[in-house]
RNA sequence: GCCGACGUAGCUCAGGGGUAGAGCGUUUCCUUGGUAAGGAAGAGGUCGUGGGUUCAAUUCCCAUCGUUGGCUCCA
């Protein structure tokens, strides 16, 4: 009996019942049949060696789809597991799961303390079973039998999975001497895994859990050619080039003491400089929009935590109290800007005419974060929030987040960053009681969100259950250079605040109404904006924001004179710069000013000096000629223009 | 906070039970050179900190602080 095959092209084929997708695969061409990994069955990611047994749709995978990926590492996987359990006879195994860039292993060596120093023997050993070319064998087990294998395995971790898991739904997939339960699917056979590199080693909790037991976790990478193996670990070097802690330090931005203490970054000089100017940026931004800036301290009453809720809930796990010497006052470092505010709005009644009321700050904010949490500028202990609250009515939540988020865009399209995720975050729809706010403010509040992202015509991912307590959310997400996902934006509704604070105005109807709130912040912080934004740049920031926009490079020292004319006279155009005086060669001053991803050179000599010009070239272009000084300030400000 | 790794000159790193080394940077001198590294000489380190073992510790052990890879958390 034939079965059709629908591809993806729309074409049918016609086979045999009980026909795999690698033998059709194979009639399509050997070519094809080599180089595929698993494949699609209606929708679903198939063993390439199992057989269809009724009309179905199918598209073959290879290596480069995501999902071929997946395949290959799961599989690439299960051959870390064989050939350590080849190693290391008695170990216990966790899970092994592909992940976007490779795969890992959980692994419970028991008394070993397993250490990267012990890659290479593993590596060699999977090579080694690689090249035994076996098949990996899928077979449906009965629970009772999975329980009796792993049983006798004395395998516990296996047995806990296999505890949540239907009878009749578990399978076994068993290549060479090593058998895993795994729902599959997999590659057909380990021949294919011709370059693997381990990568790392690092601790994580059996099922994610920290009350369970610590595993070793091994993560590795894998190909089908050894070449894209040399390819992605170029690329991890590349990433690493562009790491903002690397850049933070050779461009003079930011350190870190250990005097100071952890988490808290000190801005150098250079590293002021552009986040003063991504301030200002902002500033500027916020006006146009009728925010309004305030100040307020950096300390507050313990009362006024206590009133916003937060000393319950992170108050242990706070910096604790400061005390006054005499009295018994208490004082903590304000973890967030919002209580403040919300006394600010307080200062007198409001009128419904006076909404929506911005208050921006640019608000330094103390957070005890867990030590092995912190990471460079993108997590620390002390930070800046371009933070501002607005004071709204329900009816006004809408145009509000409309107007932030064209901020948001505002802020991304200046700088660059196309490529992001905007995620909404409501209420888990089942779990009403765990939210504070009426039914219908929430409804309010969830379609205001909705409807403003689809108006700006936002790409959204809407995750239900990951709203605050107080209220619905939309954060935005941006990847580092190492392919860690970061939240940057964020604009979130609060209503729990204004209760607590028990914040109203004067309607149009003389009654006293109850504001919403809204937290948001373009930037999120400027901390860990400018990391994101220096590993995005790779530290060549655009020209607006260099620390140093030129460097004057004098030829000689009888120049120094005139390359100090030439910075004089820039300044007064608000360029900025430097005049490199020390007594080297040109060509060393241009490398030095290149390496440290100075835009503008300005090479000044004999023939400069003599005509009030200047020689220009441009970081990784190139020279691009002679400019009277008054040329080179308008071409400076085309170039401002263009960014 | 938990598990692992690491901590040697400003930076990147080598070394190793008998009180330390390279390259880059820095300083001084020579060189005044036209588009990505001119030459020479010098300075610079209680080997993160505190304990322990030892005749002797920077090296081995323990603790602590910091960094880092993950895990958990994130107003």
């Amino acid at each position: 009996m034939n079965i059709k095959i629908t591809l993806p092209d729309g074409s049918i084929r016609e086979v045999p019942q009980g026909s795999t997708a690698l033998d059709i695969a194979t009639s399509i061409s050997e070519g094809l049949a080599r180089v595929v990994v698993s494949a699609k069955v209606n929708d679903e990611v198939w063993d390439l060696v199992r057989p269809i047994n009724q009309d179905s749709t199918l598209s073959l995978l290879k290596f480069d789809d995501e999902d071929g990926k997946k395949t290959f590492w799961h599989s690439s996987a299960h051959l870390l597991a064989e050939a350590l359990e080849a190693l290391y006879p008695g170990i216990k195994l966790g899970i092994g799961p592909p992940i976007d860039n490779g795969f890992y292993y959980d692994i419970d060596f028991g008394d070993h303390s397993f250490s990267s120093t012990e890659f290479n023997k593993v590596e060699q050993k999977m090579k080694e079973l690689a090249s035994q070319k076996n098949d990996y064998i899928r077979t449906e087990v009965s629970k009772a039998d999975a329980i009796a294998y792993f049983t006798e395995k004395e395998d516990p971790y296996k047995l806990e999975l296999i505890e949540g898991l239907n009878d009749g739904e578990i399978t076994f997939y068993k290549q060479g001497e090593f058998t895993d339960l795994c729902r599959g699917p997999h590659i057909p056979n380990t021949s294919s895994i011709k370059a693997i590199k381990l990568l790392k080693v690092a601790a994580a909790y059996w099922r994610g859990d920290e009350n369970n037991k610590s595993l070793t976790r091994i993560y590795g990478v894998s190909f089908p050619k050894a070449k894209m193996l040399t390819e992605h670990l170029n690329l991890l070097e590349e990433a690493k080039k562009r790491d903002h802690r690397r850049l933070g330090k050779e461009l003079e931005l930011f350190t870190f003491s250990e005097k100071v203490g952890a988490g808290l970054p000190l801005w150098l000089p250079k590293g002021t400089a552009i986040r003063e100017r991504l301030e200002t940026f902002m500033r500027k931004a916020q006006i146009e929009r009728g925010y309004q800036q305030v100040i307020t301290p950096h300390i507050g009453k313990k009362e006024l935590y206590v009133t916003s809720g937060h000393y319950d809930k992170y108050g242990e796990d706070s910096f604790q109290p400061i005390k006054t010497p005499n009295e018994d006052e208490e004082f903590l470092l304000k973890p967030m800007n919002c209580p403040h505010h919300c006394e600010v709005f307080k200062f007198k009644p409001k009128s419904y005419k006076e909404l929506p009321l911005r208050l921006a700050e640019f608000g330094t904010v103390y957070r005890y974060e867990q030590s092995g949490e912190l990471n460079g500028l993108t997590r620390v202990r002390g930070f800046t929030q371009d933070d501002a609250h607005i004071f709204c009515t329900p009816d006004q939540l809408k145009a509000e987040f409309v107007d932030v988020i064209d901020l948001v865009m505002h802020v991304f399209s200046k700088l660059g960053f196309d490529k992001f995720t905007a995620q909404i975050s409501l209420r888990d729809p089942d779990k009403k009681e765990k939210y504070i706010g009426s039914d219908e403010n929430w409804e309010k509040a969830e379609r205001a969100i909705v409807e403003a992202t689809s108006e700006r015509d936002l790409e959204t991912v809407t995750e239900y259950g990951e709203a605050a307590f107080y209220g619905p959310k939309l954060d935005f997400m941006v990847k580092d250079a190492l392919g860690r996902s970061w939240q940057l934006g964020t604009i979130q509704v609060d209503y729990n605040l204004p209760e607590r604070f028990d914040l109203d105005y004067i309607g149009s109807d003389n009654q006293k109404h109850r504001p919403v709130m809204i937290h948001r912040a373009p930037f999120g912080s400027m901390e860990r904006f400018i990391g994101i934004l220096i590993e995005h740049t790779g530290g060549n920031f655009p020209l607006w924001l260099s620390p140093e926009q030129v460097a004057v490079l004098p030829i000689s020292e009888k120049y120094h004179d005139y390359s100090d004319k030439v910075l004089k006279f820039l300044n007064n155009y608000d360029i900025r710069g430097l005049v490199d005086e020390r007594a080297e060669k040109i060509g060393r001053k241009i490398r030095d000013a290149e390496v440290s991803k100075i835009p503008v050179m300005l090479i000044v000599g004999e023939q400069e000096a003599e005509n009030d010009e200047v020689s220009v070239r441009i970081h990784g272009k190139g020279d691009v000629g002679k400019f009277s000084l008054q040329d080179f300030v308008s071409y400076f400000e085309t170039l401002l223009k263009e960014e």
